[in-house]
DNA sequence: TCTGGGGTCCTAGGACCC
DNA sequence: TCTGGGGTCCTAGGACCC
């Protein structure tokens, strides 16, 4: 029997929280971020900051040059994630198969419980009044047999859309729309295709399968199956985190010296207290140092126990730093990244859906 | 234009073991 | 003297997502 997957996409989530919170924001543009002068980027838009060509990710710089009249405001994800546990509360009520991929996006598995929720659309109306309702916000949903269509289809009439794709239209529904809109593909990938003459997922469906597999290998018969409206991937609701890190572009580069070892230092100390709140250990440590040239490298350690103190992550860190940078060096970032983790006798790693937001 | 921070997953080479 | 195959772990880098 098909599956009915809902997936649900709060529309500029973090720029539509401010602007709840500051009414004086609401019909102006607003873009959520780091100050210019600390390189900061766009981490969201609002609408109104959208018609001027404000993207995310887009340089605060650049955003801010599109539209001096634009409001910036600085993230407060501890908002953000009050506001993220009453919606996917919300999402729980109506099935524990649910799957939050970021604060403001879910899937939910309602794959036998529609009838008796009076059919999808009515479902769907019913979800999107709730999280109105409750939380002031407007949230767009796909509704599709697979993750693949509905995550699509979220998409393709924000904000406040609903768009539902019947079970058996699924590759007709895929087939105008371009190979950067399946999931998974990126800049990368869309140009490789591209190249190799498909543009749109359609013309990747009619293809053999090992035309894409010569492409990308395994990962083309993926894309392959997704183009043909298949995806048998399941709505999982708790997923076991595989790392812990915390790093930070400075306003400014740092040469190698006293001031880089105090940041590596600040570093130790963000990433061993979140292993400590959650109660989880690591044996292995990842420096990760981006020269001002923009270059990115990463040297890890690995250590046979597992641990979370401060004095053994950060002297893993130290001695790695020390290994790695030479005189005259310039970073614009440094981070701490942990993996190989283990429970510190709780019996198991903590779920990164937990509560449906990160523990941060 | 000048490029964040939180992650996940994959690939590829080399060490090491049987 | 030259030469195996499979499996696992570690390391480094990169694509991608929100």
């Amino acid at each position: 029997m098909a599956r009915t997957i809902i997936h649900a996409d709060l529309d500029a989530f973090y720029a539509s929280v401010e602007q709840l919170d500051r009414p004086e924001l609401r019909g102006r543009p607003v873009v959520v971020g780091g100050p210019p002068e600390s390189r900061g980027v766009v981490a969201a838009a609002s609408y109104e900051a959208r018609r001027f060509g404000i993207r995310s990710a887009m340089p605060m710089s650049r955003a801010l040059r599109l539209c001096p009249q634009a409001v910036r405001v600085s993230p407060r994800f501890g908002r953000y994630g009050e506001i993220s546990r009453q919606v996917m509360a919300i999402f729980r009520a109506v099935t524990p198969l649910v799957e939050p991929l970021s604060l403001d996006e879910a899937f939910l598995d309602v794959t036998g419980r529609v009838k008796r929720l009076g059919g999808v659309e009515a479902l769907a109306r019913r979800l999107k009044r709730q999280v109105r309702e409750r939380t002031g916000l407007t949230v767009s949903v796909g509704i599709g047999t697979n993750k693949t269509v509905a995550k699509i289809a979220s998409d393709r009439e924000k904000p406040d859309g609903l768009v539902i794709v019947r079970p058996g239209t699924e590759r007709d529904f895929l087939a105008p729309l371009p190979v950067r809109a399946l999931w998974g593909v990126g800049p990368k990938a869309e140009t490789a295709l591209n190249e190799a003459g498909f543009r749109t997922v359609g013309e990747i469906a009619e293809a053999a399968p090992q035309q894409v597999e010569a492409l990308f290998g395994e990962r083309g018969r993926q894309i392959w199956e997704m183009a043909q409206g298949r995806d048998d991937r399941p709505v999982e609701p708790e997923h076991e985190r595989k790392s812990v890190g915390a790093e930070t572009t400075f306003p400014r580069d740092l040469a190698a010296g006293p001031e880089l070892r105090q940041e590596l230092s600040r570093m130790a100390q963000e990433v061993c207290g979140r292993l400590a709140r959650q109660g989880i250990l690591a044996r292995t440590v990842v420096l990760k140092l981006r020269y001002a040239n923009f270059r990115t490298i990463t040297r890890q350690a690995s250590r046979p126990d597992p641990a979370g103190g401060l004095e053994e992550i950060r002297g893993m860190a130290a001695a790695l730093l020390d290994q790695t940078v030479a005189e005259g060096d310039r970073f614009r970032l440094l981070g701490i990244h942990c993996t190989n983790l283990s429970d510190g006798g709780s019996g198991q790693l903590p779920l990164w859906t937990e509560g449906g937001v990160d523990p941060r």
